[in-house]
DNA sequence: ACCAATCACTTTTTT
DNA sequence: AGTGATTGGT
């Protein structure tokens, strides 16, 4: 038995220690509402409940897995079997169980936002309306998106968004029944469609859902503020029998309003669960006190939220926080990385640091400034490696050679030989009769037949690889083989031929090949490879390269969540960058976006630096004076150091004294 | 009819 | 950098 009265405080050992029945930690940053999870699952486990009978939702699949690694070191492996991930990779394992009841195949593809669009692309040109400013894609796909995250008719929702504009709600609707349709036709879900018919499948289907009822007789979740309705309602639908419910949050940390989270799932949880056991938090163990200081003056400015204590535990350093005023982008790339170099010699490791942001293009000058100086770094691009053209390419070919229905996959493959576009593709697709299996014969015969003449001496080489790769029963070992030969054979050529880092984009294929290389079961692999994001991969390389160098990460705020560093940058803060425009125009009081500059300095350990530029250089040549963010004007004067960096300072280098960096 | 090359435009946040 | 729209070429 592990002695948790040792790992944790008094209120967190109750938290963690809770009886059977519904439990809610309301806590603000870095109590250990995610740590006192951890070591409620070790309780549980240690009690005797059957790790397979516990159920762990997370934010992403990182964040579970290092929980349950923590778990397993403490409770010596006994979590093998729990079930731990997002709600996305939870609700996707139930549906290719009990696929069918809902009309899908169990092999159904998970479409990502590149799908999305070209489904989307698909739908307006098949209707025969033309894409115009007024029934953009992506438009039509954020009314759905917004109304499905939200519990929402669809008609009213997209009327209440675009009334007061020229879009014409009669296409919007049609385009999205189309939409719908598509998906079905296509086997496939996008990311919506595997919460609603997780949802659906419960509340629809009596057998699945007391089988899964049965089968969970705990359900813990983290960042519950951040859930939409169809995440709460799946949760209180599989714990409706025993209410054995513990989730964990703080409604300071809401910043995902925007796709339909909601903090008031955790403020009328207790009114759900009659009977809940309220736990508060207010030690802050992560953070500085002057940290501190300045996350509760933040968010004391954001009217409807729910007063929290907040104290630190750890002993004052008298160092405040920092806001520099710097020129430009420019400037503020060379300081931040005067910053980075003299932690580094005051004893902090790469990996101590960290650069946030609003939005990913805030740090493109770090970037270049951080490669200039060799300073090891990595992005959390917007983009995930999974998502680029050049691995979805390989994906799409894997795809094809293993699922019958793959419209879209079969599509993007054939598109990429010479003389072969859009409209040839859908010809071949009907002629096909809308299936394709590599295995028989007479499919590949006819696709090569129905290809034009230009096209079919790149295919035919392919087509003996694809032959070569079924013979060889389409094992793991094999696939090597196959994207060999295909980059061989002609994809190198498309490479060289599109971009000027064709080679980057080779290893990165084989990097795609290598990690392929490290399961057993290719289906099971590109059945779940859409729900991979770049947060979850950065810990697979982790995991994997034993030594890894220590690196500086640059990152939005957003993926920064529930993370920490002993050193936290945060650049751009001026009004229009953060708060961001659109934000502006859409709620005066940027509520949200306070919320999410409260996360960004409450991931900060020991030291956190705040930069403003003065001016910003637009696209065609021109300056534009920026403002302050208002989250800093809303820091009190005493609260602050102040460093103003002149344009022509001596020097980018000198002119201030860095004596007040400490390694603590 | 269809493909592919070219130019102009733009940048919130993500499972 | 990557997308979208337009246009010239086969
Ligand atoms: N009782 C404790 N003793 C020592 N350290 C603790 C204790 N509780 C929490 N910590 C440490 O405080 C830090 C923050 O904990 P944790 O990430 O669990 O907080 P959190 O409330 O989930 O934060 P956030 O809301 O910001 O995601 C971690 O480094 C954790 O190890």
């Amino acid at each position: 038995m592990t002695d948790l009265t040792t790992l944790l405080n008094e209120e967190q050992f109750e938290a963690a220690t809770a009886p059977d029945g519904p439990l809610l930690i309301l806590a603000a940053a870095g109590t250990g509402k995610t740590r006192t999870l951890v070591y409620r699952v070790v309780h549980l486990i240690e009690r005797g409940i059957p790790p397979e009978a516990i159920m762990l939702l997370t934010f992403t699949n990182r964040a579970a897995r290092e929980m349950l690694e923590r778990a397993e070191d403490v409770t010596g492996g006994a979590t093998r079997g729990l079930w731990g991930g997002t709600f996305h990779h939870v609700a996707n394992r139930f549906l290719r169980k009990f696929a069918s009841k809902l009309g899908f195949r169990p092999d159904f593809t998970i479409f990502d936002a590149e799908d999305q669009r070209t489904l989307m692309g698909n739908c307006i040109k098949g209707l025969g309306f033309k894409p115009s400013e007024f029934l953009k894609r992506e438009l039509v796909l954020s009314l759905i998106s917004g109304a499905t995250n939200r519990g929402l008719e669809f008609e009213d929702y997209a009327e209440s968004r675009i009334e007061d504009t020229e879009i014409p709600l009669e296409q919007v609707i049609k385009v999205a029944d189309e939409y719908a349709r598509l998906k079905i036709q296509n086997n496939g879900m996008d990311f919506d469609d595997l919460l609603v018919n997780a949802l659906r499948l419960l509340t629809e289907h009596d057998d699945a859902r007391l089988f899964y009822q049965e089968h969970f007789q705990h359900i813990l979740v983290d960042e519950y503020q951040d859930t939409n309705i169809l995440q709460s309602q799946f949760i209180d639908t599989l714990g409706s029998p025993h209410k054995n419910v513990s989730v964990v949050g703080d409604d300071f940390q809401c910043i995902y309003s925007w796709r339909g989270s909601n903090y008031d799932n955790i403020m009328s949880f207790p009114d759900r669960y009659p009977g809940t056991l309220i736990v508060k938090l207010e030690q802050n163990y992560r953070s500085l006190p002057e940290i501190l200081k300045v996350a509760n003056a933040s968010i004391k400015q954001n009217k409807k939220q729910f007063e929290k204590t907040l104290r630190s535990t750890r002993a004052s350093l008298h160092a405040k926080p920092t806001v520099y005023s710097v020129y430009s982008d420019t400037e503020q790339a060379a300081r931040v990385i005067e910053i980075i170099s003299k932690a580094v010699s005051a004893g902090y490791s790469y990996d101590d640091i960290a650069v946030l942001y609003r939005s990913h293009f805030h740090s493109s000058q770090i970037d270049r400034e951080l490669t200039k100086s060799n300073i090891p770094f990595a992005v959390t691009s917007g983009i995930g490696f999974y998502e680029q053209a050049h691995i979805k390419d390989i994906l799409a070919l894997l795809r094809i050679t293993i699922f019958p229905v793959e419209k879209l996959a079969l599509m993007r493959v054939l598109q990429l030989l010479p003389g072969v576009g859009a409209v040839t593709v859908e010809r071949i697709w009907g002629k096909l009769g809308g299936v394709f299996e590599v295995e028989k014969e007479n499919h590949r015969k006819n696709l090569l037949a129905f290809l034009p003449a230009k096209a079919r001496p790149f295919w035919s080489a392919v087509d003996v690889a694809l032959e070569e790769f079924v013979a060889n029963n389409r094992s793991i070992k094999a696939v090597n083989d196959l994207v060999d030969k295909f980059i061989n054979l002609f994809y190198i050529k498309h490479l060289s031929q599109q971009y000027d880092n064709a080679e980057e984009r080779k290893d990165d294929i084989f990097e795609l090949v290598a990690d392929i290389e490290q399961h057993y079961d290719l289906t099971e692999y590109l059945a779940n490879i859409t729900l991979k994001t770049n947060v979850d991969r950065e810990k697979d390389k982790k995991d994997q390269t034993s030594e890894e160098t220590p690196h500086v990460l640059l990152s939005t705020i957003h993926q920064a969540k529930g993370l920490e560093w002993p050193v936290v940058i945060v650049v751009w803060l001026t009004e229009g960058m953060f708060p961001s425009s659109r934000a502006l125009l859409e709620d005066l009081s940027c509520s949200e976006e306070r919320r999410l500059f409260y996360v960004a300095v409450t991931r900060a350990k020991d030291n956190l630096h705040l930069f403003v530029p003065r001016v910003r250089f637009m696209h065609g040549g021109g300056r534009m004076d920026c403002i302050q963010s208002r989250f800093i004007k809303e820091i009190p004067e005493e609260l602050v150091r102040n460093v103003e960096f002149s344009f022509n300072s001596p020097g980018f280098g000198g002119g201030y004294s860095p004596s007040y960096y400490r390694r603590f």
